[in-house]
DNA sequence: ATGTCATATACGCATATGCGTATGCGACTG
DNA sequence: CAGTCGCATACGCATATGCGTATATGACAT
C-alpha cells in the first residue's frame, strides 16, 4: 500500500498552474520549512501561504509536519513515477528563474545573516532534505 | 526571431489542467487533425472543442493550418527546452492512461472501419506526424 | 488561567473558467 | 449568388479560484 495515492495529471497540473505554489515548491526543494519562511520570502500574507500550502497537500505533492506550533513543510514524491518525473523537471525549470532564485537567496538570508528577516526570529531553522529538482 | 515566444510554466501548467483539453493533445500525438475528429472522437459539441484547441493555440503548445474549410490542429514543440521536455513526458504518461487510449482507438476506427463515424464524412484524413511522446 | 505565538480556516468579494446555445464568417457547391 | 459546410466566436450562466480581513485553534509561556 502507497503512502500516498497515484496523483492524476489534471491534479498535478492545476497545482503547479500558479506562480505562488510555483514559488512554494521551489523554496522548499532541498528544505523542509516552516511556514513564516514563506512568509517571509514570499513577503505577503500568512493566510494566503497557508492556503496554498493546504492546496500542495490535498494534492499530494507536499507533506507536513507538526512540531510544537511549528508546521514544517516539505516535498512529497508522488508514488507514480510519471508525475514525479515532471514535478522533478518542474524544479529543474524553476530553478533557471530569476525571481525563483532570488526568492533562494531572500531564504539564504533569512537564515545565515545577522539581519534575519523579522518574520523568522526564533522560528526553528530550514532542515536540508535531499533535493528532487537541482539544487 | 524565433518562430514562438517561449512558454512560461503557468502558462504551460494552466493549459495542462484540464482533461478536455489533454484527450486533444494526446490525440494529435502523432498526428495532424481537424476539428471534426475531436468532435467525432470525444463525442461532445464543437464549439467546446474549438475553444478548447484555441486555448492550446494562445499558450504555444498547438498550431494550426488552415486548409479549405478545414482547420488542421497539431502539437507545437515549445521553443524552450524545459517546457518541450514537460509536455513530452506529459504525452508518454497520458500514453497510460485507458480514456486517453481509447480515444485513440477511436480515431482510428474513425478513419479505417467502413463504419466511420458520421462526423467525419468527406473529412481530409489525419495527417501523421514526428509524435512527440511515446506513439 | 491568561496571554501570546504560529498556523489554519471562515467569510465575502472580485474575477476567471468552463459550458451549452446561438450566431458569425469564410470557403466551397449548385 | 443562395445554400451548405466547417469552424470560430459572442453571450449568458453556473461554478471555481484567488484574495484580504477577520477569526478560530492549539501549543507554549507566564
Amino acid at each position: 500500500m502507497p503512502r500516498s495515492a497515484r496523483i492524476s495529471a489534471e491534479v498535478l497540473f492545476r497545482a503547479l498552474a500558479d506562480r505562488t505554489r510555483l514559488r512554494l515548491l521551489n523554496l522548499m526543494n532541498g528544505q523542509e520549512l516552516c511556514v513564516c519562511y514563506f512568509v517571509g520570502v514570499l513577503s505577503t500574507n500568512q493566510p494566503k501561504i497557508s492556503r496554498h500550502l493546504a492546496y500542495l497537500r490535498r494534492a499530494g505533492i507536499v507533506a507536513a509536519r507538526k512540531d510544537g506550533k511549528w508546521m514544517h513543510y516539505r516535498i512529497a514524491v508522488p508514488p507514480n513515477d510519471a508525475a514525479a518525473k515532471i514535478l522533478k523537471q518542474t524544479l529543474d525549470w524553476l530553478a533557471h528563474d530569476p525571481e525563483m532564485r532570488h526568492d533562494l537567496t531572500l531564504l539564504n538570508k533569512a537564515c545565515c545573516s545577522p539581519n534575519a528577516l523579522v518574520e523568522i526570529e526564533g522560528a526553528p531553522p530550514p532542515i536540508p532534505m535531499q533535493p528532487l529538482g537541482a539544487a
